[in-house]
RNA sequence: GCGGACGUGGUGAAAUUGGUAAACACAAGGGACUUAAAAUCCCUCGCCCUAACCGGCUUACGGGUUCAAGUCCCGUCGUCCGCACCA
């Protein structure tokens, strides 16, 4: 008799030895089965798991375990993406080393993630900042270069004069440097490039292709990408009022229908003629200079006024050469899109129209709705950029926007200018090539070095990797490497003349990039070993935070194919199914002073239905906030060791899979996890009660408890919570359980310790279930479950259940029966009745016959095995 | 502004994809056991009417399609997310 309570303090730390010692989740390469890849987005190293972390790591787990039993040879490894800032500002703030400060964290939240019980063979994990990794990255850096998939070149950027460093556009609040508060500005730097645009087309092509993959993620990546099919139109300047050496202003545009209501150009700030025509015109200058400093801000270009300068050039329209219009400078067009340049139609685009209406340029309606008329179609405050019907527009009149799409298209074609054709077709696409040089110490090394006399040189392969310096010093702003008195000095590997490295290191997001990769041959002397990335590529189920959903993903997706290029790898979709899980939530607490309070500060109680909280120390009244995803500055984090040792880690799995989907957020409380600790007392219970009914031999029958009863609710309990797993509704999965726990409770409170064979078999096969069924999330629960039922095999080695197809149908069914589509009774009915015998039945059924009251019914439905519906 | 998702009890949610709305859980209330507490077990729990049965209403709101709508269509309101002058 165990009496005792579950004591998952001892079991939890015993399984994980256990499971350890067997080499359970280590890999066999050699193995027959068919292979799964499940994995998680990697961590970065912040020193701490919070339960957040927990909720990612546990759907992967649960997959990855599902699946083993199930029979696939699965890998699930785990590493760290360990480079970053948060490094560098831990080094500025508390004097420690980056790198010192890092592998610290690694060592501590390894040691959680442990402790969660995860099935990981960590015999592959690898840091970022390891050198053996960012070594390979090096060669994949290099031969990228070599294949022309990486390039230099001048860009602006976010420089941050006090950090003297880069910054990246969501590191810009206000104008103003996130960290130093200082105004942020414009600079050109050389910087290296990732050619992604190559692949533009490709990877817009294959979202089409990505079905495992979440909708809104699919849509969002395509917006990102962002492809227009437009023209290229070169206007002609004309010659009284062109700038010295410019003869033709080119505009890039998706609607050249509209060709006949343009009313004027418009050019960036930036953009060549702007300059030529600002050359001897201050007033413009000082526009220009305006324009720039609107640049950053988001706020700003939210509120922004739609401004130009009227430049004094005209252009030529192209289908009438009397007709010219004037060029100006605004605000609102962007030197890096198309050319930036545009020609403006005021009928057809709001914000031409707004322009238009503030410096009095005509407004020409030239698409119209279809049953509007020509003669009285006017346009107010409202551009019209629906479909419709051209007007006003010579030829084109009559035809769809469409047709006079190709109709401009094709004359444009056709005449020349400056010995090129006046009219291009131009696909144009929103993403741009990926800058990835950050002027960073704690990041992967560019392995170039410049010499004045060869220019930018690789490194040779036997001078890799170039590894970062660890004497460093974080007392002064900028590069650390930088300012290292000898690091960046080498001679020239060409003409061993004094030459300088690369002092830039890579963008954080490459080194994420390939990690998955990484995985199938983590030691290996070469970023990949080719058969072994064909044979584990694509990640079968890939799982993160929806955080990531553009730009980690796209990197990848674009690494995949530049890994292919160079003939790292075969496959071009790194990620087959991909999920993204919601967040763990927790309310807000903070004082009568408005700080924020910790949850373990206070003490909450309830009264007439009001809760209260009030600080645990001092007995004052504490707010209750919103909820909110878990944020140190908040306060509001739930460390996962805390719950550990509480409720232990089976506790902690099963909370944040139940109850919410885990696409969504889930809240976390207290009530919740101390629900689950009581549900996980219980299935001790129950299997301690069924062991004692099983291993009494003495007991006699009684036929209270229907065995088949039993099988049945087993057998669909496999049925559901197999296939709740299988979508990774793990929320059904857990309710799917919870049943199968209450039939049973059930079914043994009838027994009471008297029981026949089949009884006992029907209870054996239950309660095993139940442990199986519930193995992937409280996997050490499980397992001394397990073992108390006597069995001397692990549960981490047995295999999945299959639900017999006879106890899922009953030979009897019980049919809902409507009136009017209402349900007004119930009718049990054997299985295969035919329609007319359902219908038989349902008529005389006494609800219904009453409500007929001797009437005939207009119409009976009869769905067979769902519902019957009289119509009276 | 453009694009997308969503809206169900006190709460988190389920609903086989057009077929019994509210499974499962949390919270709450009542009871049993106990000297007492904890733990455990049992009962109630969408709203209205009723002593109870019976009944009526109910998936943000308004309309529509259908024998049948939480699910499909149109409109309104609200919440959340992504992009943000992309020509």
């Amino acid at each position: 008799m165990t009496s005792e309570r579950y004591n998952p303090r001892e079991s939890e730390p015993h399984w994980q030895k256990v499971w350890n010692e067997n080499q359970s989740f280590a890999l066999n390469e050699e193995s027959e089965k068919p292979k799964y890849y499940v994995l998680e987005m990697f961590p970065y190293p912040s020193g701490r798991c919070h339960v957040g972390h927990a909720r990612n790591y546990t759907m992967g787990d649960v997959i990855a375990r599902f699946k083993r039993a199930k029979g696939f040879n699965v890998l699930h490894p785990m590493g760290w993406d360990a480079f970053g800032m948060p490094a560098e500002n831990a080094a500025m703030q508390n004097n420690a080393h980056p790198k010192e400060w890092t592998y610290k964290n690694i060592e501590s939240m390894k040691e959680q993630l442990i402790s969660l019980g995860l099935s990981l063979d960590w015999s592959r994990e690898f840091a970022t900042c390891d050198p053996e990794y960012y070594h390979q990255q090096q060669k994949l850096f290099l031969d990228f270069l070599s294949k022309g998939l990486v390039y230099r070149k001048s860009s602006k950027v976010n420089w941050d004069p006090v950090d003297q460093t880069v910054l990246a556009n969501e590191q810009v609040i206000d104008g103003r440097g996130w960290r130093s508060g200082a105004l942020v500005e414009q600079k050109e730097l050389t910087q290296w490039f990732f050619k992604i645009t190559d692949f533009a087309e490709d990877l817009l092509d294959e979202i089409a292709n990505l079905e495992g993959w979440p909708e809104k993620v699919r849509l969002m990546q395509s917006n990102w990408i962002g492809k227009s099919e437009g023209l290229l139109v070169r206007w002609a300047l004309d010659e009284h009022t062109a700038p010295e050496g410019h003869s033709e202003l080119e505009v890039y545009t998706t609607r050249p229908d509209t060709i006949f209501g343009a009313s004027f150009m418009a050019v960036a700030a930036d953009h060549p003629l702007a300059q030529a025509a600002a050359k001897d015109n201050p007033e413009l200058q000082a526009f220009i200079e305006e324009c720039r400093r609107m640049g950053t801000s988001v706020a700003a270009l939210e509120t922004a006024e739609k401004k130009g300068f009227n430049t004094g050039i005209h252009v030529k329209h192209p289908f009438d050469d009397s007709w010219t219009l004037p060029v100006y400078v605004a605000n609102f067009v962007l030197m890096d899109y198309g050319t930036g340049a545009i020609f403006g139609c005021p009928s057809g685009d709001q914000r031409d129209l707004d322009f238009a209406r503030k410096y009095e340029l005509p407004v020409v309606p030239v698409v119209m709705p279809k049953d509007a008329d020509a003669a009285s179609f006017e346009i107010g405050d409202e551009a019209f950029t629906d479909d419709g019907v051209m007007i006003n527009s010579k030829f084109l009149d009559g035809m769809t926007p469409q047709e006079a799409f190709d109709e401009v298209a094709r004359r444009l074609e056709n005449i020349s200018i400056n010995n090129r054709e006046q009219g291009e077709r131009k696909v144009n696409y929103r993403l741009r090539d990926w800058g990835v040089s950050r002027q960073r110490y704690w990041g992967c090394p560019i392995p170039i070095i410049h010499c004045d006399n060869c220019g930018v040189v690789h490194v040779p392969d036997d001078q890799l990797p170039v590894e970062l310096p660890d004497d460093v010093t974080f007392d002064k702003p900028g590069n650390p490497l930088d300012h290292h008195p000898t690091w960046k000095h080498v001679n020239c590997p060409n003409c061993d003349s004094p030459a300088r490295r690369e002092t830039d290191t890579m963008d954080t997001f490459v080194d994420s990039s390939w990690y998955f990769a990484r995985f199938t041959a983590p030691r290996a002397k070469t970023p990949t070993v080719r058969d072994l990335a064909d044979h584990w590529l694509p990640v079968d189920q890939y799982i993160g935070g929806v955080e990531h959903a553009i730009l980690h993903l796209l990197y990848s997706r674009f690494f995949a194919r530049a890994m292919k290029e160079t003939g790292h790898l075969s496959v071009t979709e790194p990620f087959k199914g991909l999920f993204t899980q919601g967040m763990v939530t927790h309310e807000t607490y903070k004082s009568e002073a408005g700080d924020w309070i910790a949850p373990t500060e206070i003490d909450l109680k309830e009264e007439d239905g009001k809760r209260e909280a009030v600080l645990k120390d001092t007995g004052k009244p504490v707010k209750i906030g919103s909820i909110e995803k878990m944020s140190k500055s908040k306060k509001n984090v739930i460390d996962l060791s805390s719950m550990s040792e509480s409720f232990g880690a089976d506790a902690t799995r099963w909370f944040v899979l139940s109850d919410s989907p885990p696409e969504r957020d889930v809240q976390w409380t207290e009530s919740g996890i101390e629900g689950v600790w009581r549900f996980i007392q219980r299935v001790w219970r129950l299997v301690d009660d069924a062991k004692q009914i099983l291993d009494n031999e003495n007991i006699g029958p009684k036929a209270q408890m229907d065995a088949e009863d039993l099988l049945k609710s087993a057998h669909r309990a496999i049925d559901q919570v197999t296939d709740a797993y299988d979508n990774l509704r793990f929320n059904r999965a857990i309710a799917q359980i919870y049943e199968l726990a209450n039939a049973i409770s059930k079914s043994m409170a009838k027994i009471k310790g008297d029981a026949a064979g089949d009884e006992r078999k029907g209870l054996k096969f239950a309660i095993e279930t139940l442990v199986k069924l519930s193995n992937p999330i409280v996997p050490h629960l499980t397992e001394t479950c397990w073992a108390h039922l006597g069995q001397d095999t692990l549960l981490v080695d047995e295999s999945w259940p299959e639900a017999d197809q006879k106890y899922l149908t009953d030979d009897t069914i019980m049919l809902p029966i409507q009136v009017n589509g209402k349900k007004r009774a119930e009718l049990t009915i054997a299985k295969d009745a035919t329609k007319a015998q359902i219908e038989q039945a349902a008529l005389s059924a006494e609800p219904i016959a009453r409500m007929l009251d001797g009437n005939a019914p207009k119409k009976v439905i009869v769905v067979p095995g769902r519902i019957v519906n009289v119509v009276i």
